[in-house]
DNA sequence: CCGTCCTGTTCCATGTTGTGGAACGCTGGT
DNA sequence: ACCAGCGTTCCACAACATGGAACAGGACGG
């Protein structure tokens, strides 16, 4: 009856509908009742009972106080020997190749760590001429568009006092840099023009996370010759990818495995 | 047959062999190969493959390129969207309580981010005069017992340059400081006495994660005129907590539930 | 204070669904 | 080409999960 995914295979109800629990209170952050689950999965009262039960004997599911439940001890264990940013790359992963292989340039994946720019993942450009990999390398965050996304944004605090100028189209002004990320936002991508190496031109976009907070911000950036008449289509295609990030990072679940 | 954990209530062995395998692939935080978990799990080989194919549909586990199990997008979602140290906290919570009854002083997690110190959780001390709440203060690694069980584990690299002087016995020459670590190591624990601020010590020992790795730094901190004279008790004290807690790390799975 | 409603758990007969042995493909080794 | 793992699919059997109904706790509300 009902109708689920109807993608069961044969022999398998009782795991297939254990597993659709669990992934229904893992895609909730928020704990969920018994009602909301038994709900959720139109299993019967019984048989939405034994399966918590058996799930939560497992540690896949775990009872708040209030008695909801919310993802398990296996889970918390796994994240606490997990670094996040190798899931997040993990996820990423696709989607920088995909622009990459459409821009041709160097795409890049940034986090926010406490109040520095962090580079998390890179996919080289396929010009000879082209943004060398930087990851892990500190690049003020003012002057790149990966990093003016966290103050225009406001995932990060722009800076109080005057800013270091690399180059002299560097924006040193806090100011300024405000208004700078004012545009972005309206626009919808930050760019950079020579503000950290003169020639080096740059587009980011947020990366928004499950609860619409910004958790990254993800860019490409080239010589400003070959990007300075292509940023509107840049912008573009990053906020396309951008926000289909974002659905995973809200949703998860691949519809397909792997071809 | 075999043994497993007959923990079985009725009515739920699929869902139970299914958490079974689950748990045994996240534990073992290595790829899986089909073989093992057969043999892990003591079931026949058919059923083996259709539980793994529908927790692999239910995005609990995933193949790696070998065709090796290991956690499923679920994991790596979940742990996108929490902090690790929100775990670790978690996990510690009870232990910080339990230090802070038994010695009436503040107690302090720790852990290493890129080559800092910074403090996740803490107790505050009973007392008036006691350290007051620095999570999320930066104070130098070397000055507090916190940072030193870094550099006496081997957790963060010595620094090469002389370190800054904040009071007149802070140690800042590295060489000395390697030094101080050997002795930590050997005594199971550091100390610092005054080397941040006058008249503040600190106990402090690491916190083993999974596979041996110091992932974070337990403490006591006080003023010296109520501490010094019991840096055996607390060094001891906090080294039972800190095993406790490592084989939580290890194990996770809470044996009993709430009460 | 007792009834009522809403929670979730336990019981039980039913037959659907999971089970394991064996047969079958696949891949890699020699 | 043959063989030796390795994993998936097939199949008849019955064990196990299933869901309706009865049951046990609370939480309200009159």
């Amino acid at each position: 009856m009902s109708s689920t995914r109807a993608e069961a295979s044969t022999g398998t109800q009782a795991v297939d509908r254990a597993a659709a629990l669990v992934e229904t209170v893992v895609h909730a952050d928020a704990p969920l009742s018994f009602a909301d689950l038994q709900a959720a999965s139109g299993l019967a009262k019984s048989t939405t009972s034994r399966m918590l039960a058996a799930l939560e004997r497992g540690g896949l599911l775990e009872r708040d106080a209030g008695g909801s439940y919310v993802a398990g001890s296996l889970f918390w264990l796994y994240a606490a020997r997990h670094d996040p940013w190798e899931e997040l790359v993990r996820l990423a992963r696709p989607a920088l190749e995909r622009i990459g292989e459409e821009t041709s340039e160097s795409v890049h994946l940034s986090v926010a760590r406490g109040d520095k720019v962090v580079q998390v993942a890179q996919v080289d450009s396929r010009y000879l001429l082209g943004t060398r990999d930087w990851t892990e390398i500190d690049v003020p965050a003012h002057t790149s568009a990966l990093g003016k996304v966290f103050y225009a944004w406001q995932a990060l605090p722009v800076p109080a006092g005057p800013l270091a100028a690399l180059t002299e189209n560097t924006i040193t002004d806090p100011a300024l840099l405000v208004r700078d990320g004012q545009r972005a936002r309206q626009r919808g991508w930050a760019v950079t023009d020579g503000e950290l190496e003169i020639g080096l031109s740059g587009v980011a976009v947020p990366v928004h996370g499950a609860r619409g907070d910004v958790v990254a911000a993800l860019g490409i950036s080239g010589p400003t010759t070959r990007l300075e008449d292509r940023l509107e289509e840049l912008g573009k295609n990053l906020s396309s990818h951008a926000t289909q990030l974002s659905t995973l990072l809200r949703g998860s679940a691949p519809k397909e495995g792997v071809a």
